[in-house]
DNA sequence: TTCCAAAATAATAGCGCTACGAAACGCATG
DNA sequence: CATGCGTTTCGTAGCGCTATTATTTTGGAA
């Protein structure tokens, strides 16, 4: 009915060379053009070669959407971080694209900045890529988002956070936890009258859950313990301000800050202030960013784990790629744990 | 031949819920339901109510993958960077997704680490995806990847470096220039036995743009200069571990680091040496990162504009979004400048 | 009421690729 | 020289959606 030559279709934008393309300038089937990009081990040498050359030669660019939509499935892994203003947020991403990379996976990325709508948002159009997996930060969701996570296919990863029951596979650790560790060690370096600070702990349930536990353990030991909070992203700025109003308070012998940027405006404040840290007053941070251990005095910190987690979501990944017979293993815990690094700042 | 009911293939996970289902549940057609997706006012209220009301009953998702194969390009915006170790790149990837989300335009990333052979990785990948537009960093390119950028079809976009006469369009600033006006203002505090503190310059071209033209004013203005140079990436640790080199030279009374993370351990460790910043030595960084105006004392340092990079960049990619009449830039450099921040450090 | 343009909906024909099974080929064996 | 079997190549039939065109419906004006 209509002949096979090249048709000039009024599309957006024309295909440049297509693997119909190869095919007919290397004299073979475009099946065996997919088959030698698929798995060229399976294609002989002699075809392999002219194949190769026909693409180098036209220039050729595969086309992964229409291979997605083909194979059912598109080789993309999907990240929702609430941000990278925390470097360990960064490194989390940074590791998991060094590992998944490799593999042909590409990261798809979307950042809530802590907000529930644009995290629905980016959960469903995440979804809509049919990604190889989903990997997002947190258990705690609004009811839109777990609803898409709980009727999806797609293997489902929800990284940092341990301590409910997970949607998906979760990978991380309990933040009451260390905010507990936090406040018993503070309390054995003998200071009773303590203060949390904290950057927009209405949206970072992390740094919530940090807090609640180190409330905890400092009230059943009969300890004191003020919260101080800003309304701000915490930053280094933050943290300035916050042991501004430390002062105010007078006698805080001992401070948990929420995040390591907190701790390096504190500790340069305390600077100013002639405060001697720890002599005068023990700082503790979380994050274990890279600067902590040359401050002055060197950050006693909590290292989250960034390593571990990413290579356990990774492994998983790789091996459900392309393998849907591999374990499924949603609902599961896998607790990473943390480290206390002790410094000379308490 | 075969049967028209619904078909079991043995794929590799079945499609979930389908637009066709969709329109049975709503009874109408699956164009009807593909119009009300895309363009909702022109589709009757009445339908529209019935499909969203299918949709949202039985969860429909939309699949990307066949949308963009059909209409010949995807929502996606692939871009390549370094690393998100230093904040200003992750700055401006967090500024374009929150440009771009809006818009419906996913970020995919990917890291070169530096590296030649991952950046022809990454930007093949990238390409295959049909981007809406490629987002890459800097101007220099090995000849594998030049070839590719300079044959796609897709927007580019090249961010973070004028100079050279870009492929795409460029949107940044002269990293030369910067090392220049560094050294000028070295020099106009008197300073005249300089610095230069970087870390991996042999694979870091910017930094190693912004040394010349530091070493360029310098010895123009007949002063002295040496570059203290570290093999690995840039951090606070490597700052001390520089700052500590520089004592063994003597004499040195300014200082310019390519990275306020560099600046950042400089600063503690001369306080740890007795070295009064700026009395007895003047401290320079670049980056504007955000504790540099609350260190002790707050540091000089350059701002790369990473808003306007961003905003210039997504504005443009917006804009050629869906519509290929609009301007074509290629070739075109856009120069952001940038903003020298002067503090008490010099 | 009739007719016609404009608006709303539906039918059609792929997008470029992969999975699958069929066909063709190569080569050792009887 | 035919036979059989493993290997390599090819043909076919979509993947789920969009763009375009065709068709139906709507709502005034005549």
């Amino acid at each position: 009915m209509h002949e096979n030559g090249p048709r000039q279709r009024n599309r957006r934008k024309m295909q440049s060379v297509t693997m119909t393309d190869v095919a007919r300038a290397a004299q073979v089937s475009p099946s065996t053009v997919s088959l030698y990009l698929r798995r060229p081990a399976e294609v002989s040498e002699r075809i392999g070669a002219r194949v190769q050359h026909a693409i180098d030669e036209l220039g050729y660019v595969p086309n992964f959407v229409a291979g997605g939509l083909a194979a059912a499935g598109s080789r993309v892994v999907s990240i929702v971080v609430p941000s990278l203003h925390n470097s360990y947020f960064s490194e989390t991403v940074t590791r998991l694209e060094n590992i998944l990379a490799p593999q042909g996976l590409q990261i798809l990325i979307g950042f809530t900045e802590h907000s529930e709508e644009r995290e629905e948002r980016l959960v469903r159009t995440a979804l809509s890529w049919r990604p190889a997996a989903l990997v997002i930060t947190g258990l705690s969701h609004g009811p839109a988002v777990r609803s898409l996570l709980e009727k999806t296919p797609v293997p489902l990863f929800q990284m940092w956070e341990t301590g409910e029951t997970p949607i998906g596979t979760a990978v991380g650790f309990d933040h009451r936890d260390i905010g507990r560790a936090s406040a018993r060690h503070l309390l054995d370096r003998g200071r009773r009258n303590l203060a949390f600070l904290g950057a927009r702990m209405d949206k970072d349930t992390r740094a919530r859950q940090r807090c609640e536990g180190f409330l905890e353990t400092v009230r059943a030991a009969g300890a004191d313990a003020t919260v101080l909070e800003l309304p701000v992203i915490a930053s280094a700025e933050a943290g300035a301000e916050l042991m501004r109003q430390v002062r105010e308070i007078r006698g805080i012998d001992g401070v948990l800050c929420s995040n390591d940027m907190l701790a390096l405006g504190v500790t340069f404040e305390a600077h100013r202030m002639g405060v001697r840290i720890p002599q005068d007053m023990a700082l503790m941070g979380f994050g274990a960013m890279e600067y902590t251990s040359v401050c002055e005095p060197p950050l006693t910190t909590v290292r989250p784990p960034v390593d571990r987690i990413a290579h356990e979501i990774g492994r998983r990944i790789i091996e459900r790629d392309g393998n849907v017979d591999a374990p499924e293993t949603h609902g599961q815990v896998i607790d990473t744990g943390y480290d206390l690094i002790v410094r000379d700042s308490t």
